[in-house]
DNA sequence: TTTAACTTTTGGGCAAACCTAATGATCATT
DNA sequence: AATGATCATTAGGTTTGCCCAAAAGTTAAA
């Protein structure tokens, strides 16, 4: 008896499966308006109907969570998104700024063998470009010993950038500009105590600084 | 003032494109209901509304005709689905018979970049898996000297299967089992008057017997 | 503890695509 | 020219996913 899911029900579950990753708390109703830009009448009506169909456990009370059902739906979106973002990045030459708005329509095509296939294409690659992990075919994700740059506290080591926590245009242009890119070696050179912004060396080029909003959103591994 | 179009009004033009190619009259309401698998009272409201939008001129009359911009905008939905076909063949090892539902899907995806990248990829292919020509980004078409097999009068000449005039899994995979698939050198050993079949060799093994049916569907070139 | 602010839910509606049943038109035969 | 058959259209409904405004419930400050 598989029940059909629509395109707006995959992007519910991964709204929710994404919030209760970094909210780990109750998922606000208005929270998943806000994420999706839509009213939160509408969603309360959503969170009903996918209770119903056993995607989610919801009262008003606890919120909403996703059943192990809705999980690895939610878990196999993601993946399907992250290996399109993939493809997009590796094989067809675009910026990593330019592929999410593509990703988000091709993450909702039907096809097990085409997201097996693609994955063999890409090697079964672990990251996206964003430094993102990829669920592999059962949903599992990889470990990643990622932590945001604000939060090392003293100057002098060398680390790695290995994936952005904040996915907009706007920052990865930015990125751009300053010519930082996922692999790159950043050396903290200062970190001013003040407002915690940074000086910062990429690589062997001249040190520039970044704010700590900056600094929050570069995941970065040692080394 | 871009109208946005939905997946369904693109299938409408697509389905439009395709019979005023094969009918050349006009086109029946019902011969659209068939193709898409619905009720004629629902196309009829359809092509009005494709009407409104100057996509089709609708009369009672005269039926539907696609407009230029309709025209134009069906053949990139063709293209989209032609190429993305080519891809699943050419880079992601799928079979031919396995292709189109999948481009069914991918056809729609939105993005003018995404596509010209893959028709980069690909190496600007002019035909898909199926011999199908593929519109170039001004909507033209390769010229294409394909003809039906059944066409032929006479045995004694060898000719190359350039494509195929029906789509459908079961005809493909009849191919499939007698081993015939495109580029083949085709043989006629002999044609049967009574009904028009025909006995032929393709490549250098063992002749094979095709109704007329079959090569009806059978697109070849001479050589 | 009362009030104000915020969040969630209900109720009423809308647009897109679809359906069925019934009516209207057109087309072939007699 | 009449008459069935076929095709197209209208009228009335459904479902999905969205909206707004108002009511109800919850939380936090005064
Ligand atoms: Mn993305
Ligand atoms: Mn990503
Ligand atoms: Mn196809
Ligand atoms: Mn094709």
């Amino acid at each position: 008896m598989e029940q059909a899911i629509s395109f707006t029900e995959e992007n519910y579950l991964k709204t929710i499966y994404s919030l209760s990753k970094q909210n780990k708390g109750k998922i606000a109703n208005l929270s998943i308006a806000e994420k999706l830009h839509i009213n939160p009448a509408t969603v309360t009506e959503m969170l009903k109907k996918l209770n119903e169909k056993n995607l989610i456990d919801y009262n008003r009370i606890d919120g909403a969570a996703l059943t192990s059902q809705g999980e690895s739906l939610a878990l196999k979106v993601i993946r399907k998104h992250r290996l399109w973002e993939t493809f997009l990045v590796n094989k067809l030459s675009f910026n990593w700024d330019e592929v999410h708005e593509i990703a988000e329509q091709l993450e909702h095509i039907q096809s097990d063998k085409l997201i097996r296939q693609l994955d063999k294409l890409l090697g079964f690659p672990k990251f996206d470009p964003h430094g993102d992990p990829i669920p592999d075919k059962n949903g599992q994700l990889p470990q990643s010993q990622a932590f945001p740059l604000v939060s090392v506290e003293e100057p002098g080591t060398t680390y790695k950038l290995i994936g952005v926590a904040n996915h907009t245009t706007a920052f990865l242009q930015y990125l751009d500009k300053i010519k930082i890119t996922i692999n790159d070696k950043i050396e903290i050179k200062e970190i001013h105590e003040f407002d915690h912004s940074m000086v910062i060396r990429i690589g062997n080029r001249t040190a520039v600084m970044i704010s700590s909003e900056v600094a929050k959103n570069l995941l970065v591994s040692a080394q």
